[in-house]
DNA sequence: TCACCAAACTAACAAGCGTTAGTTTAATAT
DNA sequence: ATATTAAACTAACGCTTGTTAGTTTGGTGA
C-alpha cells in the first residue's frame, strides 16, 4: 500500500465532485477550488480533465473484469457463483463509492478509453449472463427469462454507490449475504 | 390526445440527447442542429434550457406520485400493490424512456424545482417502504431488511429505461409480469 | 392584396471553459 | 551557502457557452 500522491489526491476529490454534479458539470475550477489551489496548479499533476475520468473508471472497470475471471474459473455451483459477483460489487463498490458514480453515469464521456471500457463492460455481461443460462440448465435456478434476472441482479448491484454510503455502520460481508438472499431468494414466503 | 407543438418536439428532442450525453454536456446548439435549425430559434419556443429540463423531469415525477397515490389508496393485498408498482414503472418508462434517463441522471440540476422533485421523491419512497413493512408485519413478504428490499426493487425499476429500448418487440403486460416474478419470486429453486 | 404573425434567421454579448507559459515559493540535498 | 526541484502562483490564450436583440421569411385570414 503505497502512499497517496498529490496525483491521487485530485484523482479521488475530482471522483467525489464527479459523483455530485457528474463529469461534464464539474470544471477545473470547481476541482481545483476544492483542493485549495488555482485550476493552473492541477496541471503540474495530471495532463487534462479527460485523463482524470479516465483514471477514475478503467482502474475500476478492471477490477471487476479481474473479479468475474476468478469467480468464472472457479469450480463453484453456478448459484455461488451469482452470491460471489453480488459480493465482488459490495466490495469493489465500499471501497470507491465516488468513482462508481462515474463508472456508472460518464462512461460516455470516455474519449480513447471508450471502445476499451465497452469492450470490458459487454465481456462482463456476456460471463455474467452465462453463469445464469448455466444455473438454469443445470436446475438450480427458475427457467425464467435469463437477461430479466441479469438485468435485475446487475442494475440493483450497478446502484450500491447510492446506497452504499447511507449505511454508516457497513459491514460488507453483512450487506452481501442480505442482498444475495433479496435477490436470490425473492421476498415472498 | 393535443397535436405535438414546436415545444413539445424540442422537449422530446432534448430528452433524447439527454440520454446520450447527459444534460450539462448538451448544448443548445447541439439540440438546434438536432432540430435542424440555429440555436437562437430554440427561443421561441422555451425560455431557458433549465425550463427544458424541468419540463421534462417533473412532469413524470408527477406521474409516479399520482401512480402510487392509486395504489396506496386500493385495498389490494401488500404483495399485489408492488406487483402494481412494477406495472406503474413498466408504463411510464415505456412511454418516456429518454424523460426517464433525465430523471435519473440529471435530477440534480434542477435549480428553482430541486426541492419539490426531492420531495416528491421522498414521498414515493416512504410510500414503497410502508408497503413492504406493512408486507412484513402480514407474512406476505419475508422478515428481510425491508430497506435492502425496496432499494433492490427501486434500483431495477428505475433502470428500465436503458433496458426497454432494446426489447423492440416489447409487450408491457409480459415484461412487467416477467420482472415482478423474479423480483418477487427470486431465482433460485 | 395586404396586414399579420409564428418561426426562422444573423450577429453579437458577457461569462465561463480547459489549458499553456512563464514565474515565484519553500523545502531538500550537496 | 548554493543548486535543485516539486508545487504553487499570475496572467492570459482561444474557444464555447447560454442567451438577447433585431431582422427576414413565408404562409394564413380579411
Amino acid at each position: 500500500m503505497k502512499q497517496e500522491t498529490r496525483k491521487d489526491e485530485i484523482i479521488s476529490t475530482a471522483a467525489r465532485l464527479f459523483k455530485e454534479k457528474g463529469y461534464s458539470a464539474v470544471t477545473m475550477r470547481d476541482l481545483a477550488t476544492s483542493m485549495g489551489i488555482k485550476a493552473a496548479s492541477l496541471y503540474n499533476h495530471i495532463n487534462s480533465k479527460q485523463e482524470i475520468l479516465k483514471a477514475i473508471i478503467i482502474s475500476i472497470a478492471e477490477e471487476f473484469t479481474n473479479g468475474m475471471s476468478s469467480i468464472i474459473q472457479s469450480e463453484a455451483s453456478n448459484i455461488s457463483k451469482l452470491n460471489s459477483i453480488v459480493a465482488l460489487h459490495v466490495n469493489i463498490t465500499a471501497n470507491n463509492t465516488n468513482g462508481m458514480a462515474s463508472l456508472n453515469n460518464d462512461w460516455m464521456h470516455l474519449e480513447d478509453q471508450l471502445d476499451y471500457y465497452l469492450q470490458l463492460r459487454n465481456e462482463y455481461e456476456a460471463s455474467f449472463l452465462s453463469i445464469i443460462k448455466e444455473g438454469i440448465s443445470s436446475s438450480e435456478i427458475k427457467n425464467s427469462n435469463p437477461e430479466i434476472i441479469m438485468f435485475s441482479m446487475l442494475t440493483t448491484l450497478r446502484s450500491l454507490y447510492l446506497w452504499i454510503p447511507k449505511k454508516e455502520d457497513l459491514n460488507a460481508n453483512d450487506l452481501a449475504n442480505s442482498l444475495s438472499e433479496v435477490l436470490i431468494g425473492g421476498i415472498n414466503i
